[in-house]
DNA sequence: GTAGGGTTAG
């Protein structure tokens, strides 16, 4: 037997009360203590006294084992099977507990089993049973749910049909979700948010973005709080719109939401990501309690545009701080290095990660190291990597390599890797397109016609490429030799002229592949129709910046002086006074 | 008289 301890006689003064109202204190205790000695007490206490049958103490204490901190499933069903006649309550806890287990499909069975036992679910268990479909990715249960919910009458109830539009938004179909929504009699901020994240996790971002203001609008008149301002941040991030960016910043500011940690922590990515690191540094150093995230942030926004040693410096400071670092930060950093170069002190890092930091390299950090091991040549270095890590190689680091392979036009290896791809069903038409162009830039133009073929055969289809530039908050899209776009006659006299221009001050043409006029080209000519000069220029590219375009772009830098940033699939650009952040090494 | 609920950064 275990001592008593000090709280049992707290305990045996309840046991002594017989009036109910005296028994408050007891709740309370059950709702506040973390204790299994305690717990295990009462337990015995409500057996004792038969006040477990009673919902006013079983819930609030089935509740307590069954969430965090303690969360202890078995626990919880042995108390549930101790209750001889459950009601909603009882069963919602139930769901609940199951929803946000390992076993979440076991939530949509207690809530079946309640209606075989004939007690009618209400909102909150429609909500918790919804919960239990999505974190277990059931859409056909989800589907059963959303009928369910109309037959019982619940079809107003904001908070459930917010957790329906998760559902919708989570198994990828924004359509339901926004029907869902418009149905909604009243939306709160919070349906909102669903809302734009459901567009954010959708690829539909510019709608996402709409939404911002759509819902301050007279006709909605609500208002954005903290989780709207993070979202929207998102999403400015992913177009990469700086200006719309700014605005949430300054209602950030207006509003006092830049005390919120992860705003701020948002703020930096999204500068970083919308290619002005003075202002994610500006931020950044404002942050007076910079957590893991913050540190991250920053780096990660120095490395994806090139500067390495900066990363690394803001690395050294961040362990200074004495905040540790995790597995992302490792990522960030010797990514950081890999678009830099910097090979001995990525070997170093990878090496210290475990031993002094006690982060165990994941298939990220052996893709920045496989990465740069193909750009310096040693390609089966990185091959032997590959097949050594403890871990199951993924499309990703194969398509790293090739891409090396690209670089150094080995196509045997560049075979190997592709049969890797599409062993892993991950082959995508980008892949033949390296591998098309190892074999063209060897000259072997049979296996060029070759690989054309087995794509035709294969149905790969291979989407035009295109560049956005963002002017005055408003997103300008162009493709290769643009067609659509409604200035393009005088983009295309503006781009002959620029040419012109360049080819005075030393920019050679190289011919190759097909299209005359990349979009990243356009985007440009555009942004210099319509900016005054030097003003900087932002340009979002969804593949990568091809040789050609990128010294088009160095030369442009010097010549017309404007900073130009190009952002590609993989890293940022900056260009300034004919040099690139990159220092060409991609 | 009444136990509980939806969105979230690197």
């Amino acid at each position: 037997m275990k001592p008593i301890s000090s709280h049992s006689s707290s305990l045996s003064h309840f046991a002594s009360q017989s009036n109910q109202t005296h028994l408050e204190p007891l709740i309370s205790v059950i709702k506040s203590t973390t204790q299994r000695t305690q717990l295990l007490q009462i337990h015995a206490y409500l057996l004792r006294t038969s006040l477990l049958q009673e919902s006013t103490f079983s819930v609030p204490f089935l509740n307590r084992i069954s969430l965090p901190p303690i969360q202890n499933l078995n626990y919880s069903l042995q108390i549930f099977s101790q209750i001889l006649n459950p009601n909603v309550m009882h069963y919602n806890t139930m769901i609940r507990a199951y929803s946000m287990s390992i076993h979440p499909e076991r939530g949509f069975y207690v809530y079946r089993d309640m209606i075989r036992q004939g007690i009618r679910p209400n909102p909150q268990s429609s909500s918790f049973v919804t919960k239990s479909c999505i974190r277990s990715s059931s859409l056909f249960r989800g589907l059963q749910i959303h009928a369910r919910i109309f037959r019982d009458g619940h079809h107003s109830d904001t908070l459930l049909l917010t957790t329906l539009m998760d559902f919708y938004s989570s198994s990828g179909n924004s359509n339901n979700a926004h029907k869902v929504f418009d149905e909604m009699p009243q939306r709160d901020t919070i349906a909102w948010n669903v809302l734009i994240s459901c567009y954010t996790r959708n690829n539909r971002t510019r709608d996402a973005l709409h939404l911002f203001d759509t819902m301050q609008s007279q006709e909605h008149k609500c208002k954005p709080d903290d989780v709207t301002c993070l979202l929207t941040l998102q999403a400015c991030s992913n177009l990469c719109m700086l200006e719309f960016g700014e605005r949430v910043h300054e209602y950030i500011k207006h509003h006092g939401y830049n005390q919120s940690l992860n705003l701020c922590n948002s703020l930096v990515s999204m500068y970083s990501k919308c290619g002005d690191l003075k202002k994610a540094y500006e931020v950044f150093q404002d942050i007076p309690n910079k957590d893991v995230v913050s540190w991250t942030s920053m780096i990660s926004g120095f490395a994806s545009s090139g500067y390495g040693q900066e990363a690394i410096n803001v690395f050294k400071e961040m362990v200074k701080t004495g905040i540790p670092p995790d597995e992302q930060t490792f990522t960030a950093l010797l990514s950081g290095c890999s678009h830099s170069g910097l090979i001995n002190e990525a070997r170093f890092i990878f090496d210290q990660m475990e031993k002094q930091f006690n982060v165990t390299p994941n298939i990220h950090h052996y893709g920045c190291i496989v990465d740069l091991m193909g750009r310096v040549g040693l390609l089966e270095d990185a091959y032997n990597l590959i097949i050594s890590m403890n871990c199951t190689p993924d499309a990703t680091i194969w398509r790293t390599l090739l891409g090396s392979c690209k670089l150094h036009s080995h196509f045997d290896l560049g075979e190997r890797v592709i049969n890797h791809l599409i062993e892993l069903k991950g082959q995508e038409a980008g892949d033949y397109i390296l591998l098309l162009n190892i074999y063209h830039s060897i000259g072997n133009f049979e296996k060029v016609m070759e690989i054309r073929k087995l794509m035709k055969e294969k149905g790969i289809q291979t989407t035009p490429s295109a560049s956005t530039i963002e002017i005055k908050g408003e997103i300008h899209e162009f493709r290769v030799d643009d067609t659509l776009h409604l200035r393009i006659s005088e983009v295309y006299e503006k781009l002959d002229e620029i040419e012109k221009q360049l080819k005075i001050g030393g920019y050679v043409e190289e011919i190759g592949g097909k299209g005359r006029y990349h979009s990243e080209k356009l985007a440009m000519a555009f942004g210099v129709l319509v900016t005054p000069p030097r003003t900087k220029l932002r340009v979002a590219k969804d593949l990568r910046i091809c040789v050609d375009c990128h010294n088009f772009a160095k030369v442009f830098s010097g010549v017309y002086d404007r900073e130009v940033v190009i952002r590609d699939r993989m890293r940022f650009h900056h260009f300034r006074e004919g040099r690139c952040s990159c220092n060409d090494f991609w």
